[in-house]
DNA sequence: ACAGCTTGTTGTCGTCCTGTCAATAGTGGG
DNA sequence: CCCACTATTGACAGGACGACAACAAGCTGT
């Protein structure tokens, strides 16, 4: 009779275990809100200890940013394959190749971006904002406008603003389905165009 | 010796001391993030007991509900001030209004729709979702289109996602300082002008 | 003025959640 | 094969939330 020492628990590399953790903590954190998903339900999911949990991130909160920080990671687009075209051509690709983005994400880039609540939190207010960023740098670069030019700081602030009704438009497409991907698209190239081309160079004479 | 018989507290009206809670809460809630805002601070603050707030809200969730719905109602434009010029004299009166709207609140309204987050919340995303319904509708009657004609549900879709970027540059304005209020004026009525002048009615061709 | 009654308000109790920490047990290296 | 290292566990203490029965403020009718 052999004796199965069959070990209770694994023994796992650190990363590994933690991202094991963060992935289950993103599909809770994501079906119900904040204060619903206990500690306790994600260790369970996991099938680890609580303990480990705060181990690894110290607090919750620190979790759940983790898991934020995590979901708003937006690629960074191929810019090999942008045409040279017109500004109306590279716009086009370019929000074409974000609603790719969007659409690979799916209800899952909705849960995130989607709820917007009260609750003043900086930590987590810092996270997107340096994600919007982030993205309006790299929309702006993609479409070829050179960032350094004068009131380049205007320029990423409206593109910012601009990236405010991409997450809306993408919320209409996906999750209420009241606009068809087409419609999302001539939409959101008509503006960005508009913006670049017509709007951005009287804002600047505006000072 | 008068002997004071000061009562310990004072009984309220059902209404006033549900306000009167509510008020305290909307500050907290304004201040740090939901789980960091305890029952216990919310009664220590207003000056009762604990339990009172579960027997006016039911739960924390319950009061935290009340707060966002009170947060997001937003005030219907006086039509009667609106010109009867063109379509963009119509827009840019009322991304006027929209803006005066705004900065009305200021740091409030920020607290509310400037922290995006992690959680599905279908109870919170419902009422976030009526309170961009009835802008929007109220922007397109106070714009002037008829709300009545073919492809309104398209209008309206569109509309709500330029909701999002009123609420995108009213953040730029408000809390980062990157634009001033006639940068955000100029932008939100070029692109809300070509969104319903020249986007939308191609947006029908479409289909 | 006073007793009675309605109901706004309190305080406590049980349950659950979170963060900390010492103890435990996988497991790779010597 | 065994030991040291450390990933992982389990228990403990503090605190938060929701439920509920008891209490008292203040109006009402006499």
């Amino acid at each position: 009779m052999s004796t199965e020492t069959e070990p209770r628990w694994r023994r796992l590399e650190p990363d590994q275990r933690r991202e094991q953790i963060l992935d289950r903590a993103i599909t809770l954190f994501g079906e119900r809100p904040y204060a619903e998903v206990s500690t306790t339900d994600i260790a369970r999911e996991t099938g680890v200890a609580r303990g480990l949990i705060n181990h690894y991130f110290g607090s919750k909160r620190g979790l759940y940013l983790e898991v934020v920080r995590r979901m708003v990671t937006v690629p960074v687009a191929d810019r090999s394959a942008v045409p040279d075209g017109s500004l109306a051509e590279r716009v086009e690709f370019s929000v074409d190749w974000l609603l790719d983005v969007i659409s690979a994400r799916g209800k899952t880039w909705v849960a995130v971006l989607g709820t917007e609540g009260v609750g003043n939190d900086p930590e987590v207010e810092r996270i997107l904002a340096e994600a919007d960023e982030r993205a309006a740098e790299n929309l702006v670069r993609t479409v070829g406008l050179r960032d350094a030019e004068p009131a380049g700081a205007e320029l990423r602030a409206i593109v910012r603003a601009f990236g405010g009704m991409v997450k809306a438009a993408g919320r209409e497409w996906i999750t209420h389905g009241t606009l068809t991907r087409e419609q999302v698209q001539l939409v959101l190239t008509d503006q960005l165009t508009a913006l670049l081309g017509s709007t951005f160079p009287r804002l600047q004479r505006l000072e």
